[in-house]
Order: C-alpha cells, then sequence, then structure tokens
RNA sequence: GGGGCCGUAGCUCAAUUGGUUAGAGUACCGGACUGUCGAUCCGGUGGUUGGGGGUUCGAGUCCCCUCGGCCUCGCCA
C-alpha cells in the first residue's frame, strides 16, 4: 500500500504519529515561506503543512504540486494550534508536517475543478466524467446507491429469494417500447434485442421452480429521455410464486421500511397506503400522485350543467367534466399575466381548451372576468364545493375526463412546487392498486394492454373480460414515492384459457400469439405455478433518497437527452467492414 | 416529430436593448506575504461571442439555417 491512512481518518488520536497518505492536490494555500496543502481523497481532505523548518527536499517537491495532481506524503500528524481549527471538517483539528513528499502523477490544468463553486454545465461535466464524479456530492449519490444495493441484496437474501441472472441478448418482441437491437453475426438479417425488462424470463424461472427470484437487472428503451427516464437503466427485479397482489406488496413494504430506516433514518409505518387507480384519478388526475400534499381535485360538473356560461354548460352537456383544484392563498401571488402562462402551460402541453379561473376576495366572493355569466348561487355552489376561502385562487378546467386529469395534475404538481406546499426532505410512499386492464386505442380501435398482455385480471372482474373489456381491473400495483412512479407489478395469469381470451382481446389470434410468445406459451402448459411480482426503478429510487431532481446524477456514466456519451462519444459510426460482416448497409436517409 | 429556455475568456456570468478597443469574478502564469482553510495583496496571459449565411454605415445583440445542452408534449411503465 502505497498510504497508511486515508484523507478522512485522522484526528487527534493520531498525533505524533507517522503517516503516509496520498490523494488529490484540493488546494495549495501559499504564504511563501510556508504552505498548506490540502490532500482529497473520497473520505475527506487532510491538510499537509510546509514551513521554513521543512526539509529542502520536501519544499523542492511541493513546487510541482497543483491543483488535481496525485501526491504521496508522509509526515507527523500534529495537533493545530489553538484557534486554528477547522470545524467543517472530520480532520479540522490536526495537520500532517510533510517529511517526504512525492509527486505521483501530474494534472493538465483541468477544464473545471471537482471543489468549485460554481458547477459548470451539466455537458462539461459528462464531457470530464472522471472530473465531475471526484466532486464530493457526486461520491456521497453513488456510496448512497451502493447502499441501496446493497440493502436491497441483503433483503432478498434474507427472505428466501435467488439472485439469477438473464440473457442482455434477447429476442425482440413487438409489445411495449422500441427495441435497442443488436445485429447477429452469424445469422445475417436477424438481431438480438437487448432486455427492456426481464420480464418473461422471471416467468420462466417461476415455471421452473424458483420461486422466489430477484435480480439487479440493467433494462434498455430506445424512447425519448427525461429528467427522469435514462435509455439504459437498473431495475430491482422480483417474482414469487404462490402469490397474490398482497404478498408481493407486503414484501416490498418491508423492503422499503428496512431502506427508508437504513438509508435515510426514517420510520415508515406499514403497510404502506393504498389508493385504487380510480380514486387516484378522480381525486389528482393521474396514476403516481404526489402524496406530501393535498390540493386535491373538485368535480364541479353538476354545478356546470346548470350554469348560463356556455363553455361549462356546453362541456357539462356533451358528458365531459368541469373539475378544478384550490391553490389556496395563491390569489395575491397569481397576476393575471401569471395565470395567463398558466392557460399557455396546459394548452400547449396537454391540449386543453381553456383555464377558467377565480380569485376568492376580502368578501368571499368568487372574482374573475367569467364570474358575471354565473348566478350569485351557482358562483356560491361552486365556492362551497371547492372550499374557497378569501386569498384563495380556483383553477378550473372544462374539457373531456383525459384532457382534465393531465391538465389539473399538471397544474397541481406546479401549484405544489411554486407554493412550497411540502417540505423538500419529506418522504412520501403509496400503492395504487387495480389498474385497467386495458387501454383503447382510438386511433387503431383497439385494446392495448396497459401493463403487459400476461396481466391478472381481478377475480370478481373475469366476467367482464368478455362483456366489458375496458371496465376490467388488473391484478396491477405502482409503488409511488413523492409523484413518481417508483416501479409496478403484476399478478401474471397461469391459466391458459385466460390467456387465450387476452391475446384475443388485444387483437392477437393464436397463430400471431405463438409466433411472439410461442415459448412462453409452451412453458405455461407444463406446470405453471400462479406467480407474481414486481420491478422497482433503482435510479429514480436513489435519486427521490439523494434528494436529486434528476436520474443523471444517479447514474455514473448517463447519456444525455439525444440519448449520447459526451465522454466517449458512443455512439459512433463503425467501419465499413463491421457492417460488412454483419451484412448491414446504411440507408441513405433524405431527412 | 412538436413547444420552450440556453450557448460570450479554461470555468461561472455581464455587456446601458444595433454603436468606439467585448468586461468582471474565478482558474492559470509571475511577484509579495508563517497560520491559512472560498487565504490575502500586486501584475500578467487568455475571445472564431457554438458554426454558417443574411439585413445594416455598423451585429454578441435583429432574421434564416445548422450543431450542441436542458425542460416538456407526443413516446415510454
Amino acid at each position: 500500500m502505497l498510504r497508511t491512512h486515508t484523507c478522512g481518518e485522522l484526528n487527534t488520536g493520531n498525533v505524533e504519529q507517522t503517516v503516509t497518505i496520498c490523494g488529490w492536490v484540493d488546494t495549495i494555500r501559499d504564504f511563501g515561506q510556508g504552505k498548506f496543502i490540502d490532500v482529497r481523497d473520497r473520505y475527506g481532505r487532510t491538510q499537509i503543512t510546509i514551513s521554513p523548518e521543512s526539509p529542502e527536499e520536501v519544499k523542492q517537491a511541493v513546487e510541482q504540486f497543483h491543483r488535481e495532481c496525485v501526491v504521496q506524503v508522509v509526515g507527523r500528524v500534529k495537533s493545530r494550534p489553538a484557534g486554528q481549527e477547522n470545524k467543517k471538517i472530520s480532520t479540522g483539528e490536526i495537520e500532517i508536517q510533510a517529511e517526504q513528499a512525492v509527486l505521483l502523477n501530474a494534472c493538465q490544468n483541468p477544464p473545471f475543478l471537482p471543489s468549485q463553486v460554481d458547477l459548470p454545465n451539466e455537458d462539461l461535466r459528462l464531457k470530464y466524467r472522471y472530473l465531475d464524479l471526484r466532486r464530493k456530492e457526486m461520491q456521497d449519490t453513488l456510496a448512497l446507491r451502493s447502499s441501496v444495493t446493497k440493502g436491497i441484496r441483503d433483503y432478498f437474501e434474507h427472505h428466501g429469494f435467488v439472485d439469477i441472472e438473464t440473457p442482455i441478448l434477447g429476442r425482440s418482441t413487438p409489445e411495449g417500447a422500441r427495441d435497442y437491437l443488436v445485429p447477429s453475426r452469424v445469422h445475417k438479417g436477424e438481431f438480438y434485442a437487448l432486455p427492456q425488462s426481464p420480464q418473461i424470463y422471471k416467468q420462466i424461472m417461476m415455471i421452473a421452480g424458483y420461486d422466489r427470484y430477484v435480480q439487479i437487472a440493467r433494462c434498455f428503451r430506445d424512447e425519448d429521455l427525461r429528467a427522469d427516464r435514462q435509455p439504459e437503466f437498473t431495475q430491482l427485479d422480483m417474482e414469487m410464486s404462490f402469490v397474490d397482489s398482497e404478498d408481493v406488496m407486503g414484501m416490498v413494504d418491508g423492503l422499503i421500511k428496512q431502506l427508508a430506516k437504513d438509508i435515510l433514518g426514517i420510520d415508515v409505518e406499514l403497510p404502506l397506503p393504498r389508493m385504487t387507480y380510480d380514486e387516484a384519478m378522480t381525486r389528482f388526475g393521474h396514476d403516481a400522485p404526489d402524496l406530501r400534499f393535498g390540493m386535491e381535485i373538485v368535480d364541479c360538473t353538476d354545478v356546470a350543467a346548470k350554469t348560463e356560461f356556455r363553455v361549462f354548460r356546453g362541456v357539462a352537456d356533451a358528458g365531459n367534466y368541469v373539475r378544478g383544484i384550490n391553490a389556496s392563498g395563491a390569489a395575491s401571488l397569481f397576476s393575471r399575466k401569471r395565470i395567463d402562462e398558466l392557460t399557455t402551460y396546459i394548452q400547449e402541453d396537454f391540449g386543453a381548451k381553456g383555464l377558467a379561473w377565480f380569485k376568492v376576495n376580502e368578501e368571499g366572493e368568487l372574482a374573475s372576468p367569467i364570474a358575471k355569466n354565473f348566478a350569485a348561487q351557482h358562483l356560491e355552489e361552486i365556492k362551497n364545493k371547492m372550499d374557497a376561502q378569501p386569498g384563495d385562487l380556483l383553477l378550473l378546467i372544462a374539457d373531456s375526463w383525459d384532457v382534465s386529469c393531465k391538465a389539473l395534475n399538471g397544474l397541481r404538481k406546479r401549484m405544489g412546487a411554486e407554493l412550497k406546499l411540502y417540505d423538500e426532505q419529506q418522504m412520501h410512499f403509496s400503492w395504487v392498486v387495480q389498474f385497467p386492464m386495458f387501454d383503447h386505442d382510438a386511433e387503431a380501435e383497439r385494446w392495448v394492454a396497459m401493463h403487459h398482455p400476461f396481466t391478472a385480471p381481478l377475480d370478481e372482474d373475469l366476467d367482464r373480460l368478455g362483456t366489458d373489456p375496458g371496465e376490467t381491473r388488473a391484478k396491477a400495483y405502482d409503488l409511488v414515492i413523492n409523484g413518481y412512479e417508483a416501479g409496478g407489478g403484476t399478478i401474471r395469469i397461469h391459466d391458459s384459457s385466460i390467456q387465450q381470451q387476452v391475446f384475443g382481446l388485444l387483437g392477437m389470434d393464436e397463430e400471431q400469439a405463438r409466433e411472439r410468445f410461442g415459448f412462453l406459451l409452451d412453458a405455461l402448459k407444463y406446470g405453471a405455478p400462479p406467480h407474481g411480482g414486481i420491478a422497482l426503478g433503482i435510479d429514480r429510487i436513489v435519486m427521490l433518497f439523494a434528494g436529486l431532481d434528476n436520474i443523471r446524477d444517479c447514474i455514473t456514466f448517463p447519456k444525455t437527452q439525444r440519448a449520447a456519451d459526451m465522454m466517449t462519444e458512443a455512439p459512433s459510426p463503425v467501419d465499413q467492414e463491421q457492417l460488412e460482416e454483419l451484412a448491414i448497409a446504411i440507408s441513405k436517409s433524405d431527412s
């Protein structure tokens, strides 16, 4: 070892010991006769002192020291003079009097310093990721991520799960997200697909009798990126046999409780609260509502139906909805201009036709350009329904169910953040359950699986499969943290007749189903136990646990929004020879 | 594919709204200084204003195209 101690562990207990530390030069404070050199590694920072009494070789050696170069220092640990302690760092009560100093490796003048106050732009951080990863925040986040994955592995091992790896090179399936494809050299013109999730493999493992499977699995989806979405991400993938929804959720409840305790030091009450999908959409307009604050959606369609205001009346008469939220106390904070911004936002982002609003004045009256269209009695009803108090701002959307959900969810999130209705440190865990089995694809005029085609319907909804597919609810559950979908799972169909029926509803005949999932359908015939599981998004969980607002900051080497790696410059063109070996020709695109 | 914000010194930002030689802090280089810890003080190097085209007597500023980053809708669970 080139060192006896790290830069974070020396304290007054080590005084008068001779030690050797290694690390990067963080800063040099030069006083001519003497210098203070902070040497940093991921454990901390230790001050080295050079004084007129220091050996000549040391003085000469440190002349070559510059920021971020790698050094080794041998010296004696001393208590700092009284009043010169640095209380901000763990090693602040001691310093090392240098007796030997070695430049292990020089450093070019770096584009930015890990310890600088103003962070550089993200593209520069990503290009020089090794410098960015030297930053304490990044090192702390990656350490937290390591604690999360260790906690997960310990928990599942304790509960008798077997950690099993599944292939990265798999078969493309047309369902779900766009696949990343890998050309086969041996089978020219054919492709592997990288897994969107190990979904089918884990079902196969249940059939194979591994009744408790777990894997921390890398997954790939070739879709557009967001602050909380990367093309390559990590799932905690888990599956159990002989279970129903409650068993899977209970297992995850225990995991969440343990992680929250061990990592955040907070006690989480179990079971985690559950809410049905219908309730989530009705009260919050979203299937992953942020429950750290209220501001619930209020349905005013019945009042709207009675008013003379044509916009409201028309929407109500057409069977659509007039719903709104009460941004309590926001009336004075939202000028006409800011309300216009909200209107533009819901129009451009969610296709809403408009935003109706009322400010509640001192007298408790609803004030708005549209107020004159309402009878006093109807304004009173709206006021009562929305529990409007003086100073409140009421925001209403008159539109289809779908648009009103999206727009009100958007408004609610925005208002919640702007009005600071929750503590940034707060964590809220809950379940949303009983998702619909199917979404209706209006364009294609067919049903599509909301989760995946192997999701089991609720027992009490089995009859509806045949009569009313849109009203059939699934044994599906999503874990929600602070308004993010942190994971989702289902109990799978293990009855082949129900599976056939679902395929039928999805517009797949037996032949198509065979073509796509033949191996799974075969496997299901060889003694498939009832089973179900869940996948949790580890990146998102780490992001939330670390209090970050984007997923890139908890991924070591993330991709940019255009799915590029700024450091390696992937993706890149390849040699013509490589293409020929794969029998691939690049067509000239006209775009 | 659509909408929005952004790009000026190595880095973080300014530039009186189209007007002289594009500034500051920091980093870097040199000098001064034994107790600093965002050290301080003095001096210096450093610019294709992302790139290209246009309008204009004159463009960092206005217009068009393009490259890149971020947020977002669609997409994705």
